[in-house]
DNA sequence: CAGTGGATGCTCT
DNA sequence: GAGCATCCACTGT
């Protein structure tokens, strides 16, 4: 029996929730893996959706700790966070990438593709993996159908620059499993 | 491999 | 009207 993560967890500074989640198991109705990738975004951050202030899309981020902020991205791809922080700080974990251990088969089918290290390495691939939209934005992470189990022992979490951003990319506050072939792109230090 | 560009839609200026 | 916290296909070594 593995220990799920409370929202007493994500109520602290993004940069300790942070490398914390990796190695954490995530379950979207059944289906999903263990975090290997995740990138932290706080509020003086100008790389961070929260930086201009409160907007009727990044609203979730002012809210309490503990609940899942999805947005679109490109138009084409969701991405999924996880809000931390005392409410009135604005903090969130992007979650990048996933070693897929539950319902392969049914993410194989929502990606049309085959390979297992193509099914979770990367924000947009996830979401569409665990066929998460922006119906979930807003929801509470300890709640149906998220299932957030914690990591038993100590993951080798690895940091480096961020990914996919232009500004303030050079922050080290992406994290990733050591080793894993399941990350979005190989971590540099 | 590395680099480039198109798809696509919503948010904010 | 610009600019994305992306992904994939395609190019050229």
């Amino acid at each position: 029996m593995t220990a799920a993560l409370t929202r007493d967890f994500f109520a602290r500074s993004v940069h300790d929730v942070a490398p914390d989640l990796i190695g954490a198991t995530l379950l979207v109705d059944g289906v999903g893996g263990v975090i290997v990738e995740v990138e932290a975004y706080d509020q003086e951050d100008p790389a961070s959706h929260a930086f201009r202030g409160r907007t009727p899309r990044n609203a979730v981020m002012f809210g309490p700790p503990g609940y899942a902020y999805v947005y679109r991205s490109y138009g084409i791809h969701w991405c999924l966070n996880m809000v931390c922080a005392p409410a009135d700080r604005a903090e969130a974990v992007l979650i990048r990438a996933l070693e897929p251990t539950d319902g392969i088969d049914e993410m194989r089918a929502r990606r049309h593709v085959e390979a297992e290290r193509a099914l979770c390495s990367g924000p947009g691939k996830l979401c569409q993996a665990l066929a998460i939209t922006g119906a979930l934005d807003g929801r509470a992470l300890d709640e149906p159908p998220f299932e957030l189990r914690a990591h038993r022992g100590k993951a080798a979490v690895a940091a480096g620059p961020r990914i996919g951003i232009t500004l303030a990319a050079e922050r080290p506050w992406r994290y990733a499993l050591e080793g894993s072939p399941y990350l979005s792109k190989p971590l540099r230090a």
